[in-house]
DNA sequence: CTGTTAGCGCATTCAA
DNA sequence: TTGAATGCGCTAACAG
C-alpha cells in the first residue's frame, strides 16, 4: 500500500517552526544554535522543532556561513589495514573537535588526488587530510593552490609550504635490519613496493644505508620491488626473490607484503623463524594476525594521523600560521618471525 | 614568508565569470551546465572560467537543486575486510552513475546509526546505504522516516517497507557444515558472533539447523558467541571453545574470527586441517591471506553491495516504487584449511 | 531579549 | 538565444 505521492510533507524549515512557536526565524536559530533567550521563548522553540522533526539544513547553512564541519580523508587503498588503523584515529580528533569525517577513496596516482582536491575545493569540507603515495611538482601545486587547507599525511618537499606529518622511513628500515643483524641473520633480502613512490623510495635508501652502515652486503638479487604495496603484488614478488637467492632473512616495505612473503617461504617448506627470518612495517593488525605473529616496524600511524588530524583542525583555526613539518620516530614490534637464530632451530 | 594574510583572492563565483566573459550569470550557469547557447557566448564564458578557475559551490547549487550528488555508506567497523569490499563495489557503482560516495563510520549500536540518519537529513546525501548488525523498532522506524531513501545491506523484517538486499546465511552455514560433513568431520563446532545481531542469530540457526538435518549432534560445549566480530573477540572465544571441547571442524561466523581459531588452534598445537578443519564466512581477504588458506562461505558480499547501489540509484530516479527485498545465493569457496580428512593426515 | 532584513551562490522562471 | 529577477534555508547585522 504506498502512500498518496503527492502529499509529500514537506520537510520542515525554520519558517515553519517560527509558525508554530509564534516567533520570529531569527528567535528560532538563536535558540537552536544555543544563543541567549529567554527560557520561555527558548522552551517554546524547542517544542516546536520536536514536534516539526525540525533538521535545519546543511547546505543552507554551510551557505551562509562558509563551513561544512566537515574533514575530508583521502586514502588512495583502503585494502591496507594502515589506512583503516589512521582512519580510525582520524575519526576520533575529528568527532572530538565538532567535525564530522568523510572519507574520498582515490586511486594511487596523484592526478587522483588532483580531482579529488578540485572536488573538494567545490567546498564539500573544510579541510583536507591525504596520504599520498607519489608526489608531482602539480601535486603541491594543487595542494597550494587549493580552497580549503590540506595536511599532508607522509613526506613533502619542505620548500611546499604545506602542513605535513612525515614518518621517518630511513630509521624505520635501519630498526629491521639492526635488529636481524643482532638476531645473527646476514644475507637480509629486502622486498620494497614501487619505486616511484615517496615510501619506496624512502625505504629502499633506508634499506641501503642500513646495510652499508652495519658492514653488510647486498646484491641486486637481494633486493625486488613490487608492483604495488598489496598482497598480491607482494606475493609476486616473493616468489621471484626466492627464485633468485636464499637470503636468512627478508625486510619488507610493509605488512601486507610481509604476509605475503609468509606465505610464499610456507608454499616452499621453509619455516619461518627458523629458516628465514621476516620483517614487515607498518605494525598494521595483519602483523598480528600473521601465523607466525609479525615482527614489524612501527612507523607511528596512529601518532602520524592524530597529529594530522589536529594539524589541520589548528590550522582551520588559526589560517595564517606557518606550515609545519612534524616527524614522528619508528620503533620495532618483535613477534615470532624473528626470534634469534639460536633459539628452537639449532637444537 | 608568510603571504599577505588580507589579500585573500576571494574565490570566484558565477558574477565574477559573468563579468568576465561580459554576459549574464545565467548564461554562465547554462553553458557551464551545458545547456544551449551560441558557440561564441560559450566559448567567452568557458575562457572567462577557466581563467578565473571558477569551481561551482556545492552548498549553493545543492539549496538551490536539493541534490547533492552524494551517496552515503554506512559501515559499522571497517576493521572488518567485509565491509572494505562492499565499499569497493559501491564506489564503483555510485561513481558510473555520476555520485560521491561519502564513507561514515558508525558505531555497531542501532543507535549510532539513528544519529547518522539525523545527520543525514541535514542534507548531506541524497540516499544512504547501510549495513546494520542490529536492527530495532526505532531504526526500523527512523528508516521509514527517512528524508532520504535508505537501503539496507541485510535482513530487515519484511514489513518494514525499506529496500534491502539480504544475504542467505542460513543457506550459507548449511554449505559449511555440508561440505564438513562429506570431509568426514563430525564433531562440529561453531564459534559465533554475538547471537543479539541480525547476523549472529541467522548464522545460530542456519548452524542449528544443518546439524539437525544432517542428522549430527550438537551440545552447549560444541557452541560458543564471540563477543563481537573481531579477530580479538574471536580469539578469546576460541580459546575458550577449545578448553571445553575437542572438535574435528570449526565453523566461525565470519573469516576474522575463523582466523582466530586458527591461531588459537596453532598455538595449542594442532593441525589444520589434520585435526582440525575450519571454515569462516565472507570469503574476504582475510581468507585467502591465512595460513593455511581458509575454506570460506561466500555470503555474495560484493554482488549485495553492488545490488544495493543499484537498488539506491534506482530510487532516487523513481521515489514512488514499492520497497524490494532481493537476496543473494551463498556459495562455498574450499581452500586448505578443510582438506579431506582422508588426505596427507592418514599417511 | 526579540524581530526585520539582507544576502551567501546558484538554477530557473519569465520576459524580451 | 539571452538577461533580469526570484528564492532555496539559513545566519548575522542591525533595529527596536
Amino acid at each position: 500500500m504506498p502512500e498518496q505521492p503527492t502529499t509529500e510533507p514537506r520537510r520542515s524549515t525554520l519558517v515553519l517552526v517560527a509558525e508554530r512557536a509564534g516567533v520570529s526565524i531569527a528567535s528560532v536559530s538563536r535558540v537552536l544554535n544555543g544563543q541567549p533567550a529567554s527560557p520561555q521563548l527558548a522552551e517554546r522553540v524547542r517544542r516546536a522543532a520536536d514536534e516539526l522533526g525540525y533538521v535545519p539544513d546543511a547546505s543552507a547553512r554551510t551557505l551562509k556561513t562558509g563551513r561544512t564541519d566537515q574533514l575530508a580523508l583521502a586514502v588512495a587503498d583502503l585494502g591496507n589495514p594502515v589506512y583503516v588503523k589512521m582512519m580510525h584515529e582520524v575519526a576520533r580528533v575529528a568527532a572530538k573537535n565538532g567535525y564530522r569525517l568523510v572519507l574520498s577513496s582515490t586511486g594511487s596516482d596523484a592526478d587522483d588526488q588532483i580531482e579529488l582536491l578540485n572536488s573538494l575545493n567545490r567546498g564539500f569540507a573544510d579541510g583536507l587530510l591525504l596520504s599520498p603515495l607519489r608526489v608531482t611538482d602539480e601535486l603541491v601545486a594543487a595542494l597550494q593552490a587549493s580552497r580549503i587547507p590540506a595536511v599532508v599525511i607522509g613526506s613533502l618537499p619542505p620548500e611546499a609550504g604545506v602542513d605535513s606529518v612525515r614518518a621517518d622511513s630511513v630509521a624505520g628500515v635501519g630498526l629491521a635490519v639492526e635488529h636481524l643483524v643482532a638476531a645473527g641473520r646476514h644475507r637480509i633480502a629486502f622486498v620494497n613496493g614501487p619505486v616511484d613512490t615517496v615510501p619506496g623510495a624512502a625505504r629502499l635508501e633506508g634499506y641501503l644505508r642500513a646495510i652499508d652502515r652495519l658492514g653488510l652486503a647486498t646484491t641486486a638479487d637481494l633486493q625486488i620491488a613490487a608492483s604495488d604495496f598489496t598482497y598480491k603484488a607482494g606475493r609476486k614478488a616473493a616468489s621471484r626473490l626466492l627464485q633468485q637467492c636464499s637470503p636468512d632473512a627478508i625486510v619488507c616495505a610493509n605488512d601486507l607484503i610481509a604476509v605475503a612473503a609468509l606465505k610464499e617461504l610456507a608454499a616452499r617448506g621453509l619455516r619461518v623463524p627458523e629458516d628465514v627470518a621476516v620483517v614487515g612495517m607498518d605494525d598494521s593488525e595483519a602483523a598480528e594476525l600473521a601465523d607466525p605473529g609479525l615482527t614489524s616496524v612501527n612507523l607511528g600511524s596512529a601518532k602520524r594521523a592524530r597529529t594530522a588530524a589536529k594539524l589541520l583542525i589548528r590550522r582551520l583555526e588559526n589560517p595564517g600560521a606557518d606550515a609545519q613539518t612534524v616527524t614522528i620516530e619508528p620503533t620495532l614490534t618483535v613477534r615470532e618471525s624473528t626470534l634469534a637464530a639460536g633459539g628452537e632451530a639449532r637444537a
